[in-house]
DNA sequence: AATTAGAATGAGAATAGTTCGCATTTGGAC
DNA sequence: GTCCAAATGCGAACTATTCTCATTCTAATT
């Protein structure tokens, strides 16, 4: 098999090389749209020619996101939005008006947040900070 | 009509003082639990003796949101928790195991979040902050 | 206290997002 | 190339939430 940097990529995950799941990765990686619904995957894989299940799409990126290779958010409205991890950790602001998704990083606040968990006696594993607001362009 | 606490504070929210919005209002007023999803409040209030219908549970809750008498959070896991707004603001760190939600205010933090949607071209509306970790009594 | 119009409620149907069950297909180790 | 475990696709099932609409309640008015 040739060996494609999105094989490696799931092997090195401890994935099997499926077909769906090349689809699925090779996709998130080619498009420009780094927040989709699982739904959004789907149509837009469809889009191009590409079907997979929306069954299989959920259950890839949840594996993906076990695997480290996407995250998961719950902005608001309910649903999960998956991004593909490059780069390094960041946080994000939401525009409330039109749902434009800015993201950031900030040394302070990841600092203060390990000294919080601890002072509370907690090992922090992970954290979700969103900021909401109204973007430049809704103002 | 008597009046009471209760019935002032939807008053003043614009509300109605219907049974049932009293009822939740007290309920919440007199739980421990902070944090409750709908289909929580519903089960703790038919076990306290008081029907009130679910949608009319989500429909309070949604209600009191708006009016600023709770604060709606997406921890993990997708479904809402309501919590009464009493004091002042603060977030949140959620043990991942057993659940357990503890609830901090970091000044730092909070000033950190208007400078960075400043700096993005935002109008901070709102933030939603949690923390993910091991509380100590599941380590 | 009785009337009344509009708002609120309850019960169940409907919806959205997501997961599950199982028959079929596929990946890759031998 | 064979073969078994793992993965997929499909539709059914599920969960959280919202909607519909007939009935009931609130509170303003008489």
């Amino acid at each position: 098999m040739k060996d494609t940097n999105e094989t490696n990529g799931l092997q090195k995950a401890g994935l099997k090389a499926t077909l769906p799941r090349l689809k699925i990765l090779k996709f998130l990686e080619s498009t420009t749209v780094r927040h989709l619904s699982a739904e959004d995957v789907y149509k837009a894989m469809l889009d191009g020619g590409e079907e997979v299940g929306l069954a299989t799409i959920y259950r890839v990126l949840t594996q993906f996101e076990s695997a480290g290779l996407v995250t998961r958010h719950h902005f608001e409205g309910g649903h999960s939005v998956f991004e593909l991890n490059e780069g390094k950790h960041h946080d994000h602001i939401v525009c409330v008006k039109c749902g434009k998704v800015e993201e950031f990083y900030d040394e302070t606040i990841e600092e203060r947040q390990h000294l919080i968990a601890e002072k509370n006696g907690f090992s922090m594993t992970d954290h979700a900070l969103t900021i909401y607001g109204v973007c430049a362009d809704c103002k």
